[in-house]
DNA sequence: CAGTTTATTGACCGCCGGGTCAACTCTCGA
DNA sequence: TCGAGAGTTGACCCGGCGGTCAATAAACTG
């Protein structure tokens, strides 16, 4: 019955509340009390559901991940021209609801803890492996040889991680345009100017924008 | 006499314990307790020098960064070539005895934390001013526009960050070598290929080497 | 040697963290 | 109406944290 809802109800309830309280007060404020009041609930709720912090802040950064790559997946469904896929990933990564300081805190924060944590280690090599992957596969759409995908997959995620390092550290009011542009301007560089890609990257804008809109803030 | 010596000693030796402490712990791992054992004094004799913990590592950090700083600015005075600047600051970014994922580590944790603690945040706010600003005027020097220079060191900048970052995490076995490549290709790629920034280049990696070669490990 | 200053520390405090547990409430089927 | 079971929680425990303090040990001074 309903009865296995409940428990995925609740579950989602305090990831969501964890990488909120994550992304506002960083590993150390996030407390198993402070989630808890987040979501109106007690401590020993939270702990019923995940038996540990660990486990709860685990599942609330995978899950985040997860719907970040949604975003991902479902621009990148919506076009087949050569550079579609490649700024479906750009859109993704610096979708406005994301790609803000307190957001890029929380991964900040997980990246801290990587080295002290195996779980969280396995997650970004996910993560980051996703990415290249992707990056990599978009960049051959557009024709570039597979070494050259490669070389330039590498700086473009690397440049990602300085923009997400930078968002987070709020340095220099960066924002959702000005990242994008950076990319821009380094991508430009290696493979030229091209109205397939400009088409592109539109395309993609628009439809990252309507994706957005579309859902409830 | 003597007396205001042995101050500023204790206070180094715990300041630099307390760095390293950082970066193998973590920040939730760095205990005013480990930071005494590591160093073979007692918890109240840190506490003593520093009358907090958050002072203990904000002076840690600072102190870290201040060595960083001298490297590079020794290795600015030991040229004047269009780029021998812009390589020396390169070569300090990614000196072999600090760009290793321990201290990158040690790093990252600041960032973190950067949100909820002012005083971390203006130090890394100098940081990056500092790294900017220097970077402007080394490329300035080898005859782009202010315009270029400003965009070029933006670009730079932000790819060290993500050096830096992927080293803490120890993503794809980055080394030195891999790092200073990378930004070898972007800049490339800008200013185009020139005898000039080769030679500065190979220059400023010996002069970097013979540098960190000179000091006791 | 005596006395004063400086350096060091063990013992202690209050607090808050994660985690356990037994008791309570609520729902629902018979 | 009445349990049985899931869902929820207050009370509690333990440990470790940052930080205080008064007592000691060491070093200089006359």
């Amino acid at each position: 019955m309903g009865r296995r809802r409940i428990a995925d109800i609740r579950k989602q309830e305090f990831a969501t509340a964890a990488f909120e309280v994550l992304s506002r007060y960083g590993m150390q404020g996030t407390t198993l009390q402070r989630v808890a009041e987040h979501t109106g609930a007690s401590k020993a709720s939270v702990l019923h559901y995940f038996s540990t912090k660990q486990n709860l802040i685990e599942t609330a950064l995978r899950r985040a991940n997860a719907t970040l790559q949604q975003e991902a997946l479902a621009l990148m469904k919506m076009g087949s021209a050569p550079w579609d896929r490649f700024y479906a990933i750009i859109e993704a990564n610096f979708s406005p609801t994301t790609f803000v300081p307190q957001v890029a805190n929380g991964w900040i924060s997980m990246c801290a803890e990587v080295p002290h944590n195996p779980q969280f280690q396995r997650l970004q090599t996910a993560i980051y492996r996703r990415l290249d992957s992707n990056l990599r596969s978009a960049l051959a759409d557009t024709g570039a040889s597979a070494d050259a995908a490669k070389d330039a997959a590498n700086t473009v995620s690397l440049l990602i991680d300085g923009l997400w390092l930078r968002c987070g550290l709020q340095i220099g009011g960066l924002d959702r345009e000005d990242a994008i542009d950076q990319i821009e301007a380094v991508v430009t560089e290696r493979f030229g100017e091209s109205a397939d890609r400009k088409a592109a990257r539109d395309k993609m804008r628009m439809l990252g924008a309507a994706m957005t809109k579309g859902r409830k803030g």
